[in-house]
DNA sequence: CGCAGCATATCAAAGCTTTGATATCCATCA
DNA sequence: TGATGGATATCAAAGCTTTGATATGCTGCG
């Protein structure tokens, strides 16, 4: 292989992001979610009513997952799902208040996660990491083939 | 919620591996192999003969979900498993020579990110980045409930 | 020796994700 | 008006991942 493991940035990428999704199942589950359920509910709360092609790209999912997503949430009543009244063939999501007493419960426990990753760096130090992460999302970029 | 979600940082990671999993996916694609199974290949060029579960160590997955690959590596005729001479619990796994065209030729494609991605950054830049993600890692392990 | 402990491999169920394809609706422009 | 393009939603197939459970084989200690 043209280039030897322990130079390949990607692994360091993947091994944070890796302990960073562990930690947050382990976080997330006792309150009955999973990750991306938990992703789901929370951008929900920032943006009551929002389609669930936006949700997808506010979650950095496609629509399709986020299909399944707000299928299984949908089923267990933690979020409601009705027709725009205008543009039909939206749907318009919004947390139940069931939906919302999960997100609570989980994000208790997983703002434990990002608090002690926030107080792992100085401000000076938060804001490098990043800059350097948004110049790798910026470098792989540029390096795929446009799409 | 408690915290801002710009605040965050998690979303920063979770953004660079993204941006870095979807363009090895499409690097690796043309090779006929998907994210996995181009890493379980790359660590079996290195350790040839590895066990399922040492591999699945080194790929970060879990020993179930590193069955899954390898029957499917398996089925295309990718890479043979054995049974070990003397352990003969575990099966040992290598490279076939298909499997290693394949390897070569995804690598071929996959490694243009990891080097538009170490041309972003100085030495000094690299090492700071890895330093930083190693102290994320350590911060989210101090906080993980112990396991 | 015999057994407890540990590692390996695998099955099964549930959920997530991707690609590819399809159907519907809205908005814009000729 | 009518057609084209863009956005939304969803089905289906294939693959990955996790948790939980089970079977098997080695290993070291009493």
């Amino acid at each position: 292989m043209g280039m030897p493991a322990d130079e390949r940035l990607g692994l360091d990428i993947k091994r944070a992001e890796q302990a960073l999704i562990t930690a947050k199942q382990a976080a997330v589950r006792p309150a009955g979610l999973t990750v991306p359920q938990y992703a789901a509910l929370f951008a929900l709360s920032d943006s009551p009513g929002i389609s669930g092609a936006a949700l997808a790209r506010a979650c950095l999912v496609t629509p399709q997952a986020m299909t399944v997503v707000l299928k299984n949430l949908e089923e267990r009543g933690l979020v409601e799902r009705s027709p725009h009244p205008w543009h039909r063939n939206v749907l318009e999501t919004r947390l139940t208040s069931a939906g919302r007493a999960a997100l609570e419960a989980a994000d208790e426990r997983a703002v434990l996660i990002e608090r002690a990753i926030a107080a792992e760096f100085s401000a000076e130090e938060r804001a490098a990491l990043r800059a350097l992460l948004a110049r790798c999302v910026e470098a792989i970029a540029r390096a795929t083939p446009e799409s």
